[in-house]
DNA sequence: AAATACTGGTTCAAATATTGAACCTCAAGG
DNA sequence: CCTTGAGGTTCAATATTTGAACCAGTATTT
Protein backbone atom coordinates (compact mmCIF):
# COMPACT_ATOMS: atom_id res chain seq x y z
CA UNK A 1 0.00 0.00 0.00
CA UNK A 2 1.81 3.65 -0.74
CA UNK A 3 2.33 5.91 1.36
CA UNK A 4 -0.92 8.13 1.00
CA UNK A 5 -2.89 5.22 2.03
CA UNK A 6 -2.02 4.24 4.76
CA UNK A 7 -1.93 7.74 6.22
CA UNK A 8 -5.43 7.95 4.62
CA UNK A 9 -6.16 4.38 6.29
CA UNK A 10 -4.80 6.34 9.79
CA UNK A 11 -7.22 9.32 9.38
CA UNK A 12 -10.18 6.52 8.89
CA UNK A 13 -9.02 5.10 12.20
CA UNK A 14 -8.75 8.28 14.32
CA UNK A 15 -11.81 9.37 12.89
CA UNK A 16 -13.47 6.15 14.42
CA UNK A 17 -12.72 6.89 17.35
CA UNK A 18 -14.76 9.38 19.10
CA UNK A 19 -11.89 10.71 21.71
CA UNK A 20 -8.77 11.99 21.18
CA UNK A 21 -5.90 9.01 21.08
CA UNK A 22 -2.31 9.25 22.01
CA UNK A 23 0.69 8.54 19.83
CA UNK A 24 1.85 5.51 21.73
CA UNK A 25 -2.06 4.01 21.35
CA UNK A 26 -2.47 4.96 17.78
CA UNK A 27 0.60 3.46 16.93
CA UNK A 28 -0.23 -0.24 18.28
CA UNK A 29 -3.93 0.40 17.31
CA UNK A 30 -2.87 0.57 13.10
CA UNK A 31 -0.09 -1.76 13.53
CA UNK A 32 2.53 1.10 11.87
CA UNK A 33 5.64 2.06 13.90
CA UNK A 34 5.59 5.12 16.46
CA UNK A 35 7.83 6.95 14.09
CA UNK A 36 6.06 6.37 11.20
CA UNK A 37 2.60 6.93 12.57
CA UNK A 38 3.95 10.80 13.97
CA UNK A 39 5.27 11.53 10.58
CA UNK A 40 2.16 10.65 9.72
CA UNK A 41 0.25 12.63 12.33
CA UNK A 42 2.22 15.50 11.45
CA UNK A 43 1.95 16.22 7.89
CA UNK A 44 -2.02 15.46 8.69
CA UNK A 45 -1.77 18.10 11.17
CA UNK A 46 -0.43 20.76 8.49
CA UNK A 47 -2.94 20.78 6.51
CA UNK A 48 -5.76 20.44 9.35
CA UNK A 49 -6.61 17.16 8.92
CA UNK A 50 -5.47 16.25 12.12
CA UNK A 51 -5.34 18.23 16.01
CA UNK A 52 -3.06 18.41 18.21
CA UNK A 53 -4.37 18.83 21.85
CA UNK A 54 -1.77 21.24 23.01
CA UNK A 55 -2.43 20.35 26.98
CA UNK A 56 -2.79 16.63 26.59
CA UNK A 57 -0.49 15.99 23.25
CA UNK A 58 -3.32 13.79 22.01
CA UNK A 59 -4.51 13.47 18.38
CA UNK A 60 -7.84 14.23 16.89
CA UNK A 61 -10.03 14.17 13.80
CA UNK A 62 -9.28 18.37 12.09
CA UNK A 63 -11.43 20.99 11.21
CA UNK A 64 -9.86 20.65 7.56
CA UNK A 65 -12.90 18.43 6.59
CA UNK A 66 -15.60 21.04 6.81
CA UNK A 67 -13.76 23.24 4.51
CA UNK A 68 -13.97 20.31 1.90
CA UNK A 69 -17.06 19.36 2.92
CA UNK A 70 -18.55 22.25 2.25
CA UNK A 71 -17.02 22.68 -1.19
CA UNK A 72 -18.12 19.72 -1.96
CA UNK A 73 -21.76 20.38 -0.39
CA UNK A 74 -22.05 23.42 -2.68
CA UNK A 75 -20.85 22.06 -6.10
CA UNK A 76 -22.65 18.75 -5.42
CA UNK A 77 -25.96 19.94 -2.68
CA UNK A 78 -26.78 16.12 -2.36
CA UNK A 79 -27.34 16.33 1.71
CA UNK A 80 -29.51 19.69 0.67
CA UNK A 81 -31.66 18.61 -2.09
CA UNK A 82 -32.71 15.02 -0.39
CA UNK A 83 -33.18 16.73 3.05
CA UNK A 84 -36.87 18.01 2.24
CA UNK A 85 -37.53 14.10 1.03
CA UNK A 86 -35.54 12.88 3.97
CA UNK A 87 -38.06 14.88 6.33
CA UNK A 88 -40.99 14.09 4.35
CA UNK A 89 -40.26 10.78 4.65
CA UNK A 90 -39.77 10.54 8.48
CA UNK A 91 -42.87 12.55 8.88
CA UNK A 92 -45.17 10.37 6.79
CA UNK A 93 -43.75 6.80 7.86
CA UNK A 94 -43.45 8.18 11.23
CA UNK A 95 -39.94 6.52 12.08
CA UNK A 96 -35.69 7.53 11.69
CA UNK A 97 -34.98 8.39 8.12
CA UNK A 98 -31.20 8.03 7.19
CA UNK A 99 -29.61 8.83 4.22
CA UNK A 100 -26.20 7.41 2.98
CA UNK A 101 -23.79 7.94 0.64
CA UNK A 102 -21.56 5.98 -1.44
CA UNK A 103 -17.37 7.21 -1.69
CA UNK A 104 -14.48 5.85 -1.06
CA UNK A 105 -15.42 1.98 -1.02
CA UNK A 106 -17.90 2.27 1.94
CA UNK A 107 -22.11 3.47 2.18
CA UNK A 108 -21.42 6.24 4.72
CA UNK A 109 -24.48 7.82 6.49
CA UNK A 110 -24.60 11.88 5.59
CA UNK A 111 -27.59 12.87 7.09
CA UNK A 112 -30.81 11.71 9.39
CA UNK A 113 -33.79 12.75 10.22
CA UNK A 114 -35.35 11.23 13.86
CA UNK A 115 -38.80 9.92 14.20
CA UNK A 116 -40.83 12.06 16.08
CA UNK A 117 -42.13 9.25 18.07
CA UNK A 118 -40.53 8.93 21.88
CA UNK A 119 -39.47 5.40 20.79
CA UNK A 120 -37.13 5.22 18.26
CA UNK A 121 -34.18 4.09 16.38
CA UNK A 122 -31.07 6.02 16.58
CA UNK A 123 -28.58 5.85 13.78
CA UNK A 124 -25.05 7.19 14.28
CA UNK A 125 -24.33 10.70 12.29
CA UNK A 126 -20.87 9.29 9.72
CA UNK A 127 -21.29 5.90 10.56
CA UNK A 128 -20.53 3.05 8.14
CA UNK A 129 -22.94 0.93 7.18
CA UNK A 130 -21.93 -2.71 5.66
CA UNK A 131 -23.10 -3.83 2.81
CA UNK A 132 -24.24 -6.97 3.33
CA UNK A 133 -26.05 -6.61 6.60
CA UNK A 134 -28.32 -2.97 6.67
CA UNK A 135 -31.09 -2.49 4.40
CA UNK A 136 -29.64 0.65 2.80
CA UNK A 137 -26.56 -1.66 2.14
CA UNK A 138 -29.16 -4.34 0.20
CA UNK A 139 -30.43 -1.57 -1.45
CA UNK A 140 -26.92 -0.44 -2.89
CA UNK A 141 -25.70 -3.74 -3.84
CA UNK A 142 -28.68 -4.71 -5.36
CA UNK A 143 -28.72 -2.52 -8.20
CA UNK A 144 -24.93 -3.07 -9.08
CA UNK A 145 -23.55 -4.62 -12.10
CA UNK A 146 -23.12 -8.49 -11.41
CA UNK A 147 -19.71 -8.21 -11.32
CA UNK A 148 -19.40 -5.70 -8.86
CA UNK A 149 -21.72 -7.40 -6.81
CA UNK A 150 -19.96 -10.79 -6.66
CA UNK A 151 -16.72 -8.90 -5.72
CA UNK A 152 -18.47 -7.39 -2.86
CA UNK A 153 -19.64 -10.92 -1.79
CA UNK A 154 -16.55 -12.40 -2.65
CA UNK A 155 -15.12 -11.78 0.76
CA UNK A 156 -16.24 -13.16 4.03
CA UNK A 157 -19.41 -11.61 5.32
CA UNK A 158 -19.21 -10.08 9.00
CA UNK A 159 -21.74 -11.00 10.98
CA UNK A 160 -23.29 -8.48 13.51
CA UNK A 161 -26.34 -10.00 15.04
CA UNK A 162 -28.15 -13.41 15.34
CA UNK A 163 -30.02 -12.17 11.79
CA UNK A 164 -27.04 -11.20 10.17
CA UNK A 165 -26.93 -13.08 6.20
CA UNK A 166 -23.54 -13.89 6.40
CA UNK A 167 -24.03 -16.89 3.61
CA UNK A 168 -23.39 -15.25 -0.17
CA UNK A 169 -26.49 -17.54 -1.43
CA UNK A 170 -28.97 -16.29 1.33
CA UNK A 171 -27.83 -12.35 0.47
CA UNK A 172 -28.59 -12.73 -3.25
CA UNK A 173 -31.35 -13.96 -2.60
CA UNK A 174 -32.17 -10.70 -1.04
CA UNK A 175 -30.81 -8.69 -3.67
CA UNK A 176 -32.82 -10.71 -6.17
CA UNK A 177 -36.06 -9.80 -3.92
CA UNK A 178 -34.68 -5.82 -3.32
CA UNK A 179 -34.61 -5.76 -7.15
CA UNK A 180 -37.84 -7.27 -8.20
CA UNK A 181 -39.45 -4.81 -5.46
CA UNK A 182 -37.46 -1.93 -5.67
CA UNK A 183 -36.54 -1.87 -2.19
CA UNK A 184 -34.36 -4.02 0.13
CA UNK A 185 -35.55 -4.68 4.12
CA UNK A 186 -33.41 -6.07 6.55
CA UNK A 187 -34.72 -7.99 9.77
CA UNK A 188 -32.09 -6.74 12.80
CA UNK A 189 -29.64 -8.15 10.16
CA UNK A 190 -27.03 -5.18 11.67
CA UNK A 191 -28.85 -4.43 15.28
CA UNK A 192 -31.24 -6.69 17.24
CA UNK A 193 -34.26 -4.55 17.68
CA UNK A 194 -34.49 -3.08 13.85
CA UNK A 195 -36.00 -3.39 10.79
CA UNK A 196 -35.19 -1.40 8.06
CA UNK A 197 -36.18 -0.75 4.50
CA UNK A 198 -34.33 0.84 2.34
CA UNK A 199 -34.12 2.35 -1.41
CA UNK A 200 -31.32 3.21 -3.43
CA UNK A 201 -30.60 6.59 -5.14
CA UNK A 202 -29.74 5.81 -8.94
CA UNK A 203 -27.90 8.34 -11.07
CA UNK A 204 -29.34 8.78 -14.60
CA UNK A 205 -26.75 6.16 -15.63
CA UNK A 206 -28.81 3.63 -13.64
CA UNK A 207 -25.89 3.34 -11.23
CA UNK A 208 -26.48 3.28 -7.39
CA UNK A 209 -24.71 6.00 -5.47
CA UNK A 210 -26.38 5.53 -1.85
CA UNK A 211 -29.77 5.04 -0.12
CA UNK A 212 -32.23 6.13 1.57
CA UNK A 213 -33.48 3.54 4.61
CA UNK A 214 -36.10 4.08 6.90
CA UNK A 215 -35.33 2.23 10.67
CA UNK A 216 -38.33 0.84 12.97
CA UNK A 217 -38.54 -1.00 16.35
CA UNK A 218 -39.37 -4.32 15.64
CA UNK A 219 -42.39 -3.46 18.06
CA UNK A 220 -43.82 -1.42 15.29
CA UNK A 221 -42.83 -3.26 12.14
CA UNK A 222 -44.95 -5.77 10.83
CA UNK A 223 -44.20 -6.75 7.68
CA UNK A 224 -47.20 -5.29 5.94
CA UNK A 225 -46.27 -1.91 7.01
CA UNK A 226 -42.45 -1.84 6.18
CA UNK A 227 -43.64 -2.76 2.50
CA UNK A 228 -45.54 0.07 2.58
CA UNK A 229 -42.75 2.10 4.33
CA UNK A 230 -40.82 -0.08 1.38
CA UNK A 231 -42.46 1.82 -1.04
CA UNK A 232 -42.45 5.04 -0.03
CA UNK A 233 -38.82 5.26 0.37
CA UNK A 234 -38.62 4.38 -3.09
CA UNK A 235 -40.85 6.88 -4.36
CA UNK A 236 -38.96 9.71 -2.17
CA UNK A 237 -35.88 8.10 -3.21
CA UNK A 238 -36.86 8.58 -7.07
CA UNK A 239 -37.85 12.39 -6.36
CA UNK A 240 -34.31 12.52 -4.64
CA UNK A 241 -32.78 11.04 -8.14
CA UNK A 242 -34.76 13.26 -9.71
CA UNK A 243 -34.05 16.83 -8.11
CA UNK A 244 -30.38 16.18 -7.57
CA UNK A 245 -30.05 15.23 -11.35
CA UNK A 246 -32.63 16.92 -12.84
CA UNK A 247 -30.31 20.63 -13.22
CA UNK A 248 -27.32 18.40 -14.54
CA UNK A 249 -26.21 16.63 -17.70
CA UNK B 1 8.13 17.62 1.31
CA UNK B 2 6.94 14.12 2.03
CA UNK B 3 4.41 11.86 -0.34
CA UNK B 4 1.37 12.63 2.25
CA UNK B 5 2.00 16.62 1.91
CA UNK B 6 2.17 16.66 -1.89
CA UNK B 7 -0.70 14.49 -1.86
CA UNK B 8 -2.81 16.44 0.56
CA UNK B 9 -1.66 19.71 -1.46
CA UNK B 10 -3.10 18.04 -4.38
CA UNK B 11 -6.04 17.36 -2.64
CA UNK B 12 -6.47 21.47 -1.88
CA UNK B 13 -5.50 21.98 -5.28
CA UNK B 14 -8.64 20.23 -6.83
CA UNK B 15 -10.74 22.27 -3.77
CA UNK B 16 -9.86 25.37 -5.27
CA UNK B 17 -11.08 24.51 -8.58
CA UNK B 18 -14.79 25.00 -8.82
CA UNK B 19 -14.97 22.54 -12.18
CA UNK B 20 -13.29 19.06 -12.50
CA UNK B 21 -9.96 19.30 -14.43
CA UNK B 22 -8.20 16.11 -16.37
CA UNK B 23 -5.12 14.56 -15.36
CA UNK B 24 -2.65 16.21 -17.89
CA UNK B 25 -3.84 19.81 -16.18
CA UNK B 26 -4.19 19.03 -13.39
CA UNK B 27 -0.10 17.91 -13.45
CA UNK B 28 0.73 20.84 -14.88
CA UNK B 29 -1.25 23.05 -12.22
CA UNK B 30 0.28 20.71 -9.51
CA UNK B 31 3.67 21.04 -10.96
CA UNK B 32 3.85 17.27 -10.68
CA UNK B 33 5.02 14.99 -13.01
CA UNK B 34 1.52 12.81 -14.69
CA UNK B 35 2.57 9.59 -13.35
CA UNK B 36 2.99 10.67 -9.87
CA UNK B 37 0.03 12.96 -10.21
CA UNK B 38 -1.95 9.55 -11.61
CA UNK B 39 -0.79 8.06 -8.74
CA UNK B 40 -2.13 10.42 -6.30
CA UNK B 41 -5.57 10.52 -7.81
CA UNK B 42 -5.95 6.93 -7.13
CA UNK B 43 -5.05 6.48 -3.64
CA UNK B 44 -7.51 9.88 -3.03
CA UNK B 45 -9.54 8.30 -5.19
CA UNK B 46 -9.85 4.63 -3.35
CA UNK B 47 -10.84 6.97 0.15
CA UNK B 48 -12.96 8.63 -1.34
CA UNK B 49 -11.55 12.79 -1.10
CA UNK B 50 -11.58 12.31 -5.00
CA UNK B 51 -14.29 11.26 -7.17
CA UNK B 52 -13.41 10.63 -11.25
CA UNK B 53 -16.01 11.10 -13.66
CA UNK B 54 -16.96 7.94 -15.22
CA UNK B 55 -17.77 9.79 -18.51
CA UNK B 56 -15.37 12.63 -18.87
CA UNK B 57 -12.39 10.82 -16.83
CA UNK B 58 -12.15 14.01 -15.38
CA UNK B 59 -11.33 14.51 -11.44
CA UNK B 60 -13.15 16.14 -8.51
CA UNK B 61 -13.38 16.69 -4.94
CA UNK B 62 -14.92 13.43 -3.38
CA UNK B 63 -17.58 12.59 -1.03
CA UNK B 64 -15.44 11.45 2.07
CA UNK B 65 -14.93 14.68 3.06
CA UNK B 66 -18.64 15.02 3.86
CA UNK B 67 -18.30 12.06 5.93
CA UNK B 68 -15.46 13.46 8.13
CA UNK B 69 -16.82 16.94 8.48
CA UNK B 70 -19.68 14.99 9.70
CA UNK B 71 -17.92 13.12 12.55
CA UNK B 72 -16.23 16.62 13.67
CA UNK B 73 -19.02 18.71 14.15
CA UNK B 74 -20.52 16.17 15.68
CA UNK B 75 -17.98 16.40 18.70
CA UNK B 76 -17.30 20.02 18.04
CA UNK B 77 -20.29 21.97 16.97
CA UNK B 78 -18.49 25.09 16.24
CA UNK B 79 -20.46 25.79 13.53
CA UNK B 80 -23.47 24.78 15.33
CA UNK B 81 -23.25 26.71 18.33
CA UNK B 82 -22.09 29.83 16.57
CA UNK B 83 -24.91 29.75 13.97
CA UNK B 84 -27.33 31.56 16.19
CA UNK B 85 -24.97 34.50 16.78
CA UNK B 86 -24.19 34.89 13.59
CA UNK B 87 -27.52 35.30 12.24
CA UNK B 88 -28.45 38.05 14.85
CA UNK B 89 -25.47 39.62 14.57
CA UNK B 90 -25.81 40.19 10.32
CA UNK B 91 -30.09 41.06 11.41
CA UNK B 92 -28.64 43.19 14.07
CA UNK B 93 -26.12 45.09 11.47
CA UNK B 94 -28.08 44.41 8.01
CA UNK B 95 -24.64 42.97 6.46
CA UNK B 96 -23.28 39.76 5.65
CA UNK B 97 -21.79 37.79 8.30
CA UNK B 98 -19.26 35.13 8.28
CA UNK B 99 -17.38 32.83 10.76
CA UNK B 100 -13.95 31.74 10.13
CA UNK B 101 -11.43 29.10 11.62
CA UNK B 102 -7.81 28.50 11.75
CA UNK B 103 -6.65 24.88 10.64
CA UNK B 104 -4.37 23.32 8.88
CA UNK B 105 -2.16 26.70 9.00
CA UNK B 106 -4.99 28.90 7.10
CA UNK B 107 -8.00 30.67 8.26
CA UNK B 108 -10.89 29.42 6.46
CA UNK B 109 -14.32 30.45 6.24
CA UNK B 110 -16.93 27.69 7.35
CA UNK B 111 -20.47 29.40 7.74
CA UNK B 112 -22.18 32.63 6.17
CA UNK B 113 -25.17 34.49 6.46
CA UNK B 114 -26.28 36.93 3.58
CA UNK B 115 -27.64 40.04 4.82
CA UNK B 116 -31.14 40.50 4.38
CA UNK B 117 -30.19 43.93 1.80
CA UNK B 118 -30.51 43.86 -1.44
CA UNK B 119 -27.12 45.24 -2.20
CA UNK B 120 -24.73 42.56 0.30
CA UNK B 121 -21.38 41.55 0.24
CA UNK B 122 -21.37 37.91 -1.04
CA UNK B 123 -18.55 35.74 0.68
CA UNK B 124 -17.33 32.93 -1.16
CA UNK B 125 -18.17 29.78 1.91
CA UNK B 126 -14.94 27.09 2.18
CA UNK B 127 -12.58 30.63 1.07
CA UNK B 128 -9.17 31.28 2.50
CA UNK B 129 -8.89 34.49 4.27
CA UNK B 130 -5.47 35.95 4.12
CA UNK B 131 -4.22 36.82 7.64
CA UNK B 132 -3.11 40.46 6.54
CA UNK B 133 -5.51 41.67 4.02
CA UNK B 134 -8.67 40.35 5.55
CA UNK B 135 -10.69 41.96 9.23
CA UNK B 136 -11.08 37.91 10.23
CA UNK B 137 -6.80 37.53 9.61
CA UNK B 138 -6.28 40.57 11.45
CA UNK B 139 -8.92 39.94 14.14
CA UNK B 140 -6.52 36.23 14.34
CA UNK B 141 -3.58 37.50 13.91
CA UNK B 142 -3.39 40.20 16.43
CA UNK B 143 -4.15 37.67 19.41
CA UNK B 144 -1.37 35.46 18.87
CA UNK B 145 1.71 35.29 20.68
CA UNK B 146 4.23 37.81 19.50
CA UNK B 147 6.49 34.74 18.11
CA UNK B 148 3.86 33.76 15.60
CA UNK B 149 2.65 37.29 14.47
CA UNK B 150 6.58 37.77 13.72
CA UNK B 151 6.83 34.26 11.51
CA UNK B 152 3.41 35.69 9.55
CA UNK B 153 4.71 38.96 8.58
CA UNK B 154 8.46 36.89 7.85
CA UNK B 155 7.17 36.19 4.34
CA UNK B 156 6.31 38.51 1.91
CA UNK B 157 2.59 40.12 2.02
CA UNK B 158 0.96 39.32 -1.13
CA UNK B 159 -1.38 42.38 -2.83
CA UNK B 160 -4.97 41.37 -3.59
CA UNK B 161 -5.78 45.16 -4.02
CA UNK B 162 -5.14 48.60 -4.22
CA UNK B 163 -5.68 49.16 -0.08
CA UNK B 164 -3.92 45.88 1.10
CA UNK B 165 -1.26 46.85 3.33
CA UNK B 166 2.15 44.93 2.50
CA UNK B 167 3.95 46.61 4.92
CA UNK B 168 4.66 44.40 7.51
CA UNK B 169 5.27 47.72 9.78
CA UNK B 170 1.84 49.10 8.44
CA UNK B 171 0.24 45.73 9.09
CA UNK B 172 1.45 45.81 13.10
CA UNK B 173 -0.23 49.08 13.49
CA UNK B 174 -3.58 47.64 12.16
CA UNK B 175 -2.50 45.03 14.84
CA UNK B 176 -2.06 47.29 17.75
CA UNK B 177 -4.86 48.81 17.30
CA UNK B 178 -7.11 45.94 16.65
CA UNK B 179 -5.87 44.69 20.22
CA UNK B 180 -6.60 47.92 21.68
CA UNK B 181 -10.06 48.02 20.24
CA UNK B 182 -10.92 44.42 20.50
CA UNK B 183 -11.63 44.17 16.60
CA UNK B 184 -10.26 44.68 13.41
CA UNK B 185 -11.15 46.80 10.63
CA UNK B 186 -10.21 46.23 7.43
CA UNK B 187 -10.55 48.69 4.71
CA UNK B 188 -10.84 47.52 1.02
CA UNK B 189 -7.92 45.37 1.35
CA UNK B 190 -8.99 42.40 0.26
CA UNK B 191 -11.96 43.44 -1.86
CA UNK B 192 -12.48 46.82 -3.59
CA UNK B 193 -15.88 48.41 -2.77
CA UNK B 194 -15.66 46.16 1.07
CA UNK B 195 -15.14 47.28 4.45
CA UNK B 196 -15.35 44.38 7.04
CA UNK B 197 -14.84 44.55 11.18
CA UNK B 198 -13.89 41.26 12.80
CA UNK B 199 -13.27 39.64 16.24
CA UNK B 200 -11.54 36.87 17.18
CA UNK B 201 -13.06 33.74 18.78
CA UNK B 202 -10.73 32.79 21.58
CA UNK B 203 -9.93 29.74 23.55
CA UNK B 204 -10.32 29.49 27.53
CA UNK B 205 -6.25 30.04 26.98
CA UNK B 206 -6.47 33.27 24.89
CA UNK B 207 -5.80 31.78 22.23
CA UNK B 208 -7.56 32.42 18.75
CA UNK B 209 -8.90 29.71 17.11
CA UNK B 210 -11.54 31.70 14.64
CA UNK B 211 -12.80 34.82 13.86
CA UNK B 212 -16.64 36.70 13.37
CA UNK B 213 -16.48 38.78 10.54
CA UNK B 214 -18.95 41.72 9.15
CA UNK B 215 -18.85 42.45 5.17
CA UNK B 216 -20.46 45.84 4.29
CA UNK B 217 -20.52 47.80 1.04
CA UNK B 218 -18.30 51.00 1.21
CA UNK B 219 -21.71 52.59 0.35
CA UNK B 220 -22.77 51.88 3.46
CA UNK B 221 -19.56 51.98 5.87
CA UNK B 222 -19.03 54.58 7.67
CA UNK B 223 -16.45 54.40 10.29
CA UNK B 224 -19.03 55.40 13.10
CA UNK B 225 -20.42 52.46 11.50
CA UNK B 226 -18.55 49.98 11.19
CA UNK B 227 -16.89 50.52 15.34
CA UNK B 228 -20.31 49.67 16.01
CA UNK B 229 -20.73 46.86 14.25
CA UNK B 230 -16.87 45.82 15.40
CA UNK B 231 -18.08 46.57 18.75
CA UNK B 232 -20.78 44.15 18.13
CA UNK B 233 -18.91 41.31 16.75
CA UNK B 234 -16.46 41.23 19.08
CA UNK B 235 -19.85 40.83 22.07
CA UNK B 236 -20.91 38.04 19.86
CA UNK B 237 -17.59 36.36 19.03
CA UNK B 238 -17.16 36.29 23.16
CA UNK B 239 -20.60 35.11 23.24
CA UNK B 240 -19.89 32.46 20.74
CA UNK B 241 -16.26 31.32 22.91
CA UNK B 242 -18.50 31.16 26.06
CA UNK B 243 -21.15 28.81 24.55
CA UNK B 244 -18.57 26.38 22.56
CA UNK B 245 -15.97 26.36 25.62
CA UNK B 246 -18.78 26.46 28.33
CA UNK B 247 -19.72 22.72 28.13
CA UNK B 248 -15.90 21.63 28.40
CA UNK B 249 -12.89 21.58 30.33
C1' DA C 1 -7.50 12.26 -45.28
C1' DA C 2 -3.17 12.49 -43.49
C1' DA C 3 -0.69 14.70 -40.02
C1' DT C 4 -0.43 16.81 -35.71
C1' DA C 5 -1.15 17.51 -30.96
C1' DC C 6 -3.42 16.70 -27.63
C1' DT C 7 -5.71 13.41 -24.19
C1' DG C 8 -5.62 9.56 -20.19
C1' DG C 9 -2.94 6.04 -18.76
C1' DT C 10 1.34 2.72 -18.09
C1' DT C 11 6.25 1.05 -17.53
C1' DC C 12 10.60 0.23 -15.05
C1' DA C 13 15.43 1.52 -13.83
C1' DA C 14 17.21 5.25 -11.13
C1' DA C 15 16.69 8.28 -7.37
C1' DT C 16 14.71 9.32 -3.23
C1' DA C 17 11.75 9.16 0.60
C1' DT C 18 10.21 5.91 4.08
C1' DT C 19 11.07 2.86 7.68
C1' DG C 20 11.91 1.19 12.46
C1' DA C 21 15.11 -0.34 16.21
C1' DA C 22 17.27 2.07 19.41
C1' DC C 23 17.59 6.11 21.75
C1' DC C 24 16.25 10.39 24.48
C1' DT C 25 13.63 12.95 28.10
C1' DC C 26 9.96 13.39 31.03
C1' DA C 27 6.05 12.11 34.27
C1' DA C 28 3.54 8.97 36.93
C1' DG C 29 3.35 4.81 39.95
C1' DG C 30 5.21 1.22 42.69
C1' DC D 1 14.60 5.81 43.37
C1' DC D 2 13.68 2.43 40.24
C1' DT D 3 10.49 0.97 36.71
C1' DT D 4 7.27 1.71 33.26
C1' DG D 5 5.25 3.93 29.63
C1' DA D 6 4.50 8.31 27.62
C1' DG D 7 5.80 11.53 23.45
C1' DG D 8 9.25 12.36 20.46
C1' DT D 9 13.87 11.85 17.60
C1' DT D 10 17.78 9.75 14.97
C1' DC D 11 19.97 7.61 10.96
C1' DA D 12 21.54 3.58 8.24
C1' DA D 13 19.07 0.11 5.69
C1' DT D 14 15.47 -0.46 2.63
C1' DA D 15 11.41 -0.16 0.04
C1' DT D 16 8.87 3.26 -2.34
C1' DT D 17 8.39 7.00 -5.28
C1' DT D 18 9.68 9.18 -9.39
C1' DG D 19 9.57 10.61 -14.30
C1' DA D 20 11.17 10.15 -19.21
C1' DA D 21 9.59 7.55 -22.59
C1' DC D 22 6.04 4.95 -24.16
C1' DC D 23 1.15 3.40 -25.51
C1' DA D 24 -3.54 3.93 -27.58
C1' DG D 25 -7.16 6.86 -28.50
C1' DT D 26 -9.41 11.29 -30.02
C1' DA D 27 -9.87 15.96 -31.38
C1' DT D 28 -7.78 19.66 -34.40
C1' DT D 29 -5.22 21.28 -38.11
C1' DT D 30 -3.37 21.27 -42.48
Amino acid sequence: MSTIGKALSLLDLISELDKDIGLSDLARLSALDKATARRFLVELERHGFVEQDEETRRYRLGAAPVRLARLRQARFPFVAVAAPFVKALAEEAGETVHLSEFSGGRLSTIHVEDSAQAHRVIVDPGAVLPFHATASGLAYLAFLPPGEIDRALARPLERFSAHTATDAGAVRTLLRETVERGYSISQQGFEIGVISAAAPILTPGGRPMGALAVAAPTARADMARMHEIGRKAAAAARGIAEKYYGGRT
